[in-house]
DNA sequence: CAAAAGCATTGATTTGAATCAATGTGCTTT
DNA sequence: AAAGCACATTGATTCAAATCAATGCTTTTG
């Protein structure tokens, strides 16, 4: 039920037996439906959950009701509304399942009390925050910098099992496009 | 000298006397005159800085030539090219001067040993990383989801100080916009 | 199974930002 | 002090994406 939890921590810091027994105990599964909220908007964020199986997305709405998403979370990957997380403020995003999905949930105590007793927690959890912000970075450039089309063709180089999954007007969301846009881009694309 | 980096380092996590003396060691001084680089696209990003004084900017220069500022980096941040300093990788992003400044330098190799050594510099790296993150991820929610009237508003509010410092037009290239069109933006705001 | 909902596409029109161009102003720099 | 440059502003025009609207297709669901 672990698997890829336990294939991920072990990639970034290598783990005893014990040292996984022990992490294992403040872990707990959640199975979430397609459509089933992880986390609503205005409640605080309780939980970092790390995707074993499905597929979630977080977002945001604003006040034309439009859904803005801000991350995808697939496999391996892991997801929450970290400033809620961190600071108790209500949450400003929505997590909800895109399929059926199983979660491995790290509650707020177990974080802090894995952070403070163990090293390669710490290390881990660093290591994945250096890369979600690498990650995040690249996109923030890639906004700023480049052409729609240059923008949707580095989205599925980059992420091609997402583009697989994900229903396009998702895509264009997460792009901060329009799905009529996406739709036009992508015809204008596939005509060269 | 280092007073703002201890400062900022004690404010994470409290350090005794020789903890700070042993960091001190791992430590060296530099000036960079006002449009000085401190990094070149293409070279290898060898060290973070952290900006005692002065003001930075990381910037990428696209086909076309214009120039996209993805950070600035004023007294109290740290400013870097993580993904190259980490990877080795030739960076993507310039760095230089927009005020004469004063930075405390971190090679990669007083990085790594001290993440190795001192627990609290990992913690230090860890919370460093995690307000880089929860920064760009609010930055990234605004350009996807807001106004540009909106972002110029939400700009000026988080970093007055840095409207005051910096032309007018590198905040345009932040936010993703020409100069013109930030023009125009303010003076629509100014006339409510 | 039929109805409804969700999704992608296409077309016509509007809108907002980019581009091109010119001007004014205040700083450097020599 | 004069010349040159960097910067901000403003105007006119172009261009790209949003919006509004309609259609057909597929997937849910009652």
């Amino acid at each position: 039920m672990y698997n890829l939890f336990f294939q991920n921590l072990n990639s970034k810091v290598q783990l005893t037996e014990e040292e996984q027994e022990q992490i294992k105990t403040y872990l707990t599964l959640k199975k979430l439906r397609k459509k089933q909220y992880l986390l609503q908007e205005g409640d605080v964020c309780k939980v970092i959950a790390f995707v074993e199986k499905g597929a979630l997305r977080a977002y945001s709405v604003d006040e034309n009701s439009n859904e803005h998403i801000i991350q995808f979370g697939l496999e391996g990957w892991t997801i929450s509304d970290l400033y809620s997380f961190l600071t108790g403020e209500p949450a400003t995003y929505n997590i909800d399942a895109l399929e059926d999905s199983e979660l491995v949930i790290i509650s707020k105590s177990a974080h802090e009390e894995l952070l403070q007793t163990m090293p390669k927690y710490e290390t881990f959890t660093r290591l994945n925050i250096t890369g979600a912000y690498l990650a995040m970075q690249r996109r923030l450039t890639s906004i700023i910098s480049a052409s729609v089309e240059e923008r949707y063709q580095d989205f599925i180089n980059l992420y091609p099992h997402i583009a697989q999954r994900v229903p396009q007007h998702m895509i264009a969301s997460y792009m901060g496009l329009t799905p009529e846009t996406l739709s036009r881009i992508r015809k204008r694309i596939s005509s060269k």
